[in-house]
DNA sequence: CTAGTATTCAATGAATTACTTGAGTATATG
DNA sequence: CATATACTCAAGTAATTCATTGAATACTAG
């Protein structure tokens, strides 16, 4: 029969998209990409793959076509193909979290193995925010700050923390949020913030979960986002 | 560090998702689950699998919670876990039909290897449909038909097209539907109607295609609808 | 042109996954 | 109660995928 030939080739073609995402390592890089373009190296430290290993699964994500590769110099360079595989993302994690309970399960000992991280929620935070009594951090790189951010949030990157310290407030409430539950860049600096005895929350939701309830998102404008758009990281 | 560990955890999970994605013969079988529920049985037959084989891909499905069971006296019916599994189908169907260059070779291929089978697309059947100088038949099973057509259409499953050519005009151009581009039902009805000597055609998107684009679409209601429901396959 | 760095490639063995076969379970029918 | 039907399970083999290792390539800086 003709058509089961046609419908095995085509099923195959779809295959190839979801075989490429049948890896927690390449989801991982994936999710990375999607904050911006990375180098190998980047990629292979953020996701503990050793570089031939994220080399390899590098490739097979350009395989699928969900990635390409641009060698800069001495670096290659590897970007989403298509920013439609950050919604293929979302909805896989969409799915995860409604359907598997052993997710909430993990992010529950999580927390439960860092009990100074009381998570802030959003109409809780939207509160303090308004009434002025806290002062919100986007932990973020620079360049995601800039992209889009909560208004009123200061754009102190997890790497600069330390050498912002004087600027915040030891008097004030200090409620740290990044790229969604799933991100620990401020449970990091939540934890530090502790140490250095501020008064520091994390805040759950991240600014993907923000923007998608259609809370305010204050973006930077033209000159920063076209510098975002050329180089990259910095 | 415990970071490490948490984030392993999670997307060892969003991995349980896309693994059980990752088969060519498991998306066609979520993309038949997506129509409607269906019995081990008719899933084997529609997709060529085994039996068993059939029922193991359906158990790892089931493992990651993207479908479930209901025995009902003989039959095992599986039905979706969840609406959200056909967002993720056409994600990854969206991003394969963009990025995969093959898909469009494969389907041209095709096309060249039934060339009576001139789609029309949707511009023209409407303007065709709306002066009346076309009979549109839905050549889907009745309860698809059912849960949703085109305005217009006529009923006709293919299981029941030869019965019902008596009913059809042979002075007039007919178009059959079906679910969508890689749903060969109407390219079947379309070679049996031309195999008689009606001017048929096919029309290339299907009722997903109609309905996203915001399209009218005509619904049988509360008793159509229950009926559905209760006894799946008639 | 040499040395050094970033990345890829190729080869290996370990681990997973796929499909088949045949047996086993549950439900309906005579 | 025996039999047929629809499905699942277990075991085995073939095929694929995985991470690791060490070598090869591509580019830069000196």
């Amino acid at each position: 029969m003709r058509n089961r030939e046609f419908r095995d080739a085509i099923y195959e073609q779809f295959a190839r998209i979801s075989k490429a995402l049948a890896s927690p390592k390449r989801l991982e890089l994936l999710d990375l990409l999607c904050q911006g373009e990375r180098s190998v190296e980047v990629l292979a430290k953020s996701t503990g793959l050793s570089v031939a290993n994220a080399s390899q699964h590098l490739h097979t994500l350009r395989a699928a076509r969900l990635i390409e590769a641009e060698k800069r110099g001495l670096f290659v360079v590897y970007h989403l193909a298509d920013r439609q595989v950050c919604d293929l993302l979302s909805a896989i994690r969409l799915l995860a979290e409604a359907r598997l309970a052993d997710i909430e399960q993990i992010t529950r000992q999580f927390m439960k193995s860092h009990p100074n991280l009381e998570p802030v929620d959003r109409e809780t935070l939207r509160e303090r925010v308004l009434s002025g009594a806290v002062t919100l951090l986007d932990v973020r790189p620079k360049e995601e700050y800039l992209a889009g951010h909560i208004p009123g949030a200061l754009c102190v990157p997890l790497e600069e923390l330390e050498e912002r310290l004087d600027g915040l407030p030891r008097d004030q409430e200090i409620v740290a949020y990044c790229r969604g539950p799933y991100c620990v860049l401020a449970v990091e600096a939540v934890e530090r913030l502790k140490a250095r005895g501020f008064e520091a929350h994390r805040m759950e939701d991240g600014i993907v979960e923000w923007r998608s309830l259609g809370l305010p998102v204050e973006e930077a404008v033209s000159a920063a986002e076209s510098q975002h758009r050329n180089r990259g990281d910095a």
